[in-house]
DNA sequence: AACATATATATGATTATTCGTATGTAAAGA
DNA sequence: TCTTTACATACGAATAATCATATATATGTT
């Protein structure tokens, strides 16, 4: 992982953002990121697919939605600076994490470690 | 400390390698970043100036040269960041610091620890 | 004082990033 | 099949970042 793209993913608010949220929440999906950040969904999907792109995020489909999260194979010193950066920016994801927890209807997802994935 | 100033010092290539060779060297003046990273210096200073003013680093002169260091005060989870990063970089770093240890009279610089600057 | 070295900064040009809008695709339900 | 929902992407416009060059300041030397 070349450090300078590693960093680039983190240089925008809404792309630190998203990492960030769903670094604490395992794992999100668009609809639930729009919410959270208050932004319209092609934003939020651009900046999804960079850090897609980048190998920083992995998606799965199910059903209607597609959710991200942290690409588990990701290096450990990538992995160790997602983390620390999470713990210790609550305030930096406050607003975002109080839309998420009052928005009603969140889809439900099924769950990672079993492949119980029945299209909805 | 803003996450996103924060990581937009990290997002290029010229400033992450100013900075994490600090790291590795604990302070360097700009002829010693400029002959590292085979750059010319205005470009160096420029690099340094912002990388001063999002306060990752301070400066001290010593007679003609002025040497940079990271700044002690920054919050712990960005001391570990810059520590994790450059522990995990070498590659990135490899031919500055090659540069940088063939680089010939390179300025004698006054001890930190004690107050033993004369002007040179 | 005159000059050399080290560093900082201003400026306009170039390049890269980000944006909103429009539109395309895929899945689900009627 | 038609509609709705969720998501992706293309496009030109706007904004931001970066650059090389020129020049200014501070220190040291002769």
């Amino acid at each position: 992982m070349n450090p300078v793209s590693f960093y680039k993913c983190f240089a925008d608010d809404t792309r630190l953002k998203c990492l960030l949220l769903i670094q604490q929440e395992q794992e999100l999906c668009v609809c639930e990121l729009t919410t959270a950040l208050d932004e319209i969904q092609p934003k939020i999907s651009r900046h999804l697919a960079l850090l897609r792109k980048s190998g920083l995020l992995v998606d799965r489909r199910q059903g209607q939605w597609i959710f991200y999260r942290i690409n588990p194979e990701l290096p450990t010193w990538c992995l160790q600076v997602i983390s620390t950066t999470e713990a210790a920016n609550n305030s930096f994801l406050s607003d975002s994490v109080a839309r998420l927890h009052a928005m009603g209807e969140r889809p439900e997802r099924a769950a990672l470690c079993c492949h119980a994935v029945e299209g909805g």
